[in-house]
DNA sequence: ATTTCATGTAACTTTTATAGTTACATGAAA
DNA sequence: TTTCATGTAACTATAAAAGTTACATGAAAT
């Protein structure tokens, strides 16, 4: 399995914007991300799609918030990338003709299914602010920071 | 993500070979399951370090199960191949020194560990003879069986 | 107006995990 | 001693994610 790091950059990312007050550059985000701004761009271009950031091109331009961080969950931002796939566990055949197969893959769905929804509902009931507030109960000072 | 599909050709195999009375050939396994006798060979290989089936090699060897279906749980086969990872999200990076990230790996690692907790549980409750009537009770013909 | 800065986006390359293939060694039965 | 089947290493193919390059678009500053 090839695993996907969206969301966790997409956290990061918002989390740091909150401390800004000036919009922020996809180039300035990218070095501290070490990263491309252009994979910066690509993510946040689909969070602005969902009403979660806004974007300003020219002088001065770059991303800022649209919504405070009470107002958002790690659902929100899970479906605001596509909600792709939780799990990394796949048919071998999507839509076998062997009984058997198709058996094991309904077993197999049930299962994938049950936990799917606890992680969404997870998600569902963690806010932004709520992450937040762990961080600043943590460390009170701008150290540990990223660059 | 590329995802991985070997729980499901391994259930697969499973039920099968609980039809056949003679040990089964990777060879043969391999045409039904449109792959290549290495591939099953492979996987059979970590079922058998596992207690879960057996090989003969030379005139009528091959593969048979070495205990019946209903002492066996998905997440019997699960762990037999490895145990590896259930969900395909990943945090960006793995031991950050910044505090934000830090927050955010602890936030997501929690909403994981609870997901693949159910998940697991569920495999636990599930034996391959539960699989297996399951499959019985939608037909009494070998038809619709792979080649 | 025109220069500068920043996003928007398409096309391409790199990286990495899974799956599939080839080739050959090992060992058991006929 | 031949045949059949597993055991395994090394290689190739495929696909998804991430990163990169190049350039178009548009807004602000001069």
């Amino acid at each position: 399995m090839k695993s996907n790091s969206q969301l966790s950059l997409a956290l990061h990312l918002l989390l740091h914007m909150a401390d800004m007050e000036e919009p922020v550059t996809s180039g300035l985000l990218a070095s501290a991300m070490n990263t491309n701004p252009v994979v910066i761009r690509r993510l946040m271009g689909g969070l602005r799609e969902h009403g979660i950031v806004q974007s300003r091109k020219g002088h001065h331009g770059g991303w800022t918030l649209s919504r405070p961080l009470a107002e958002l969950t790690l659902r929100d931002v899970y479906l605001a990338l596509g909600g792709g796939p939780l799990l990394s566990l796949t048919h071998r055949t999507q839509n076998p003709d062997c009984l058997i197969e198709q058996a094991v893959n309904e077993t197999l769905d049930g299962a994938f299914r049950d936990a799917e929804a606890l992680l969404l509902a997870r998600f569902a009931d963690l806010s932004l602010a709520a992450l937040q507030s762990r961080i600043h109960a943590a460390i009170h000072s701008p150290a540990h920071l990223c660059a």
